[in-house]
DNA sequence: TCTCAGGACCTAG
DNA sequence: CTAGGTCCTGAG
């Protein structure tokens, strides 16, 4: 990995196994949106655009400094794992998978922020994609603080809202977001971290199981949910979220039956390993894109 | 205790 | 009527 920085933009060369369309059209990431070149998005408080050109094995950042790069960007984009790999691994043995992977062969786990992937998520359930985003982006404009740099179309843009505001916050102004009955469930989720009653910052420490266990005693935050932060912001690569696209890929090409979500993850676990999170990534990009296993 | 089903639930399209 | 589920009940 070769790092150069000229103006406000840095240049990593040497990177593989990326792709942005892959990283960000997976589910894993609500603020970042396509823009002329590359994608333009918020994350720690700051507005970046990225871009990445498959030819040169080379990723841009714009707005951004070595120092940042090292200090942030490098471990926000995963880029010291080795996912060639981890992809052979888990192709090893396995034709659909290889199938999978040479589909999402791009695709990162992202190491997110552990508080909004946290309620990111809790609004996720039972939800869609575009309204996820809308959701947040009006959280983020309401309770949020504007950040310098803009958006699409010069838009200004706000950082995520901190613990403090949303357990402030009025239920009904966070209703009149969109989040609709999750209102509820992010007020308190809120006030368990600003009261200390969960220390969402140190669950990376714990086990899988441990911090599992943490996580499903904040309001909103089933099981699937919690895999999903663990897997998105707490480095557990071995969390498999079971969301409806894993089970009707995992029931149709691997089991041939329909099961409960339990033993599809205690299955797919036994199955990929350490690496679980990742083959989920793979698989849920592979069944949704392709749209197997929806029902006609 | 623990696992599994089934219904309710905001809201935009 | 559906969409990256969770909460709440009740049954086994």
């Amino acid at each position: 990995m070769e790092i150069i920085e000229c103006g406000n933009e840095v240049r990593v060369y040497g990177v593989t196994d990326f792709c942005l369309e892959h990283i960000f059209e997976c589910g894993q990431a609500f603020r970042w949106n396509r823009s002329q070149k590359g994608y333009t998005g918020i994350a720690a408080g700051k507005v970046i655009n990225v871009d990445y050109m498959e030819e040169d094995q080379v990723l841009i950042l714009k707005g951004c400094t070595t120092d940042e790069f090292n200090e942030f960007w490098k471990h926000y984009f995963d880029l010291t794992r080795d996912y060639s790999q981890i992809k052979m691994d888990l192709s090893s043995n396995d034709q659909i998978m290889e199938e999978a992977v040479r589909y999402g062969w791009g695709i990162r786990i992202l190491n997110q922020d552990p508080w909004e992937t946290l309620i990111s998520f809790i609004i996720s359930a039972n939800n869609n994609i575009t309204r996820i985003k809308g959701i947040i982006e009006k959280l983020s404009r309401k309770f949020g603080k504007q950040i310098s740099g803009e958006g699409n179309e010069g838009s200004p843009c706000y950082s995520f809202p901190s613990p403090l505001s949303l357990a402030l916050a009025d239920e009904e102004d966070l209703k009149a977001c969109g989040c609709g009955y999750r209102g509820k469930y992010i007020k308190h989720t809120a006030g368990m971290v600003v009261n200390g009653l969960i220390d969402i910052y140190g669950l990376k420490n714990l086990s899988y199981e441990e911090a599992h266990r943490e996580l499903v005693k904040c309001m909103g935050v089933g099981d699937k949910v919690a895999d999903c932060i663990l897997l998105f912001s707490m480095e557990k690569a071995e969390a498999f979220p079971v969301d409806v696209w894993v089970k009707r890929i995992m029931e149709s090409l691997y089991i041939g039956h329909t099961i409960p979500k339990g033993k599809i993850k205690t299955y797919a676990k036994k199955l990929f390993g350490p690496y679980a999170g990742l083959a989920q990534q793979y698989l849920f990009y592979y069944a949704r894109e392709k749209k197997i296993g929806k029902k006609e």
